[in-house]
DNA sequence: ATATACTCTACTATAATAATAGAGATTATA
DNA sequence: TATAATCTCTATTATTATAGTAGAGTATAT
């Protein structure tokens, strides 16, 4: 698995959108400017996050994005998965792969380690969700404030 | 961590060098008719075994290369690491990266999922041996037998 | 009306991947 | 010592993915 600008884009924006969830919308503009991506960049990213069902938007004056669902019923493996395809090191260790045979003995001997490390990665990111994200941001910010 | 192609030939070479470990050598020819190798992709993965100490070669008649290590010192994570470079979904989440901090709060707070992610990964292709899978295959060959 | 903001398609530059090609160097042995 | 077998090394190519840029078009609040 390697995650692309594009992937960690995504994951930005959904962050960003998840800690102002039910504050209304939030601009292209303004998304771009706070994680320093190229606007034109992120328009694309939004989009495609739009046909996957994560956000919606409104046009106009006062227009910009917002989650169509709350924090906690996102995960990041949901984001990832999405934006840059799967995660299994090689095609054929697909959990739910349609076929279960290998081309020959050599592949398959490590097939079985791939779906062992496509299985792993899993377990972790589909069971990290937004909300807890955001709950992390807010006690570092927290612990910024006595920093200083 | 996506497996190239070449990933893959290596690792299959070196499974192949390892079943026949402590019996002389084996030609290029033979590796590439076995695994279903394009042969002149599968001498610059050889060279770069080579440069990275995992074989060692005998030129002229009766050459061909042979493992400088036995089956046991040899993990999948070493030849994947060597051959298709770390396995970090994002370069800042290697485990003995030099720098600690990230640019902004965003990337922070997935760079601790990212590190989690690689060491999870770690933990599996660093810890399989090429004499395990030798085992393994000696198994499901005798499993073979029977089963015709 | 108009300014603001999202939408959509096309284009481009760079790098990685997966080969292919061919000339060169070494060595056993007849 | 000639030669066939085998490894060595560098260059080239085709395809695809990635990351970004460009610009015209559509919707909407005021």
């Amino acid at each position: 698995m390697k995650i692309t600008y594009k992937g960690d884009y995504a994951l930005k924006t959904i962050l960003m959108l998840s800690l102002r969830y039910g504050q209304g919308v939030v601009t292209i503009h303004e998304l771009a400017q706070e994680a320093d991506i190229p606007i034109k960049f992120l328009e694309q990213v939004l989009l495609d996050l739009k046909k996957g069902g994560f956000v919606e938007s409104k046009r106009g004056i006062n227009g910009g994005y917002y989650l169509t669902r709350t924090p906690s019923e996102i995960t990041i493996g949901q984001v990832v998965r999405f934006i840059d395809g799967p995660i299994e090191p090689v095609p054929c260790a697909s959990i739910d792969a349609l076929y279960k045979g290998c081309k020959d003995i050599y592949s398959c001997v490590f097939k079985n380690i791939w779906m062992e490390v496509t299985k792993s990665i899993s377990n972790i990111i589909d069971h990290v969700n937004f909300e807890e994200l955001c709950k992390k941001i807010q006690i570092k910010e927290e612990a910024m404030v006595y920093q200083i």
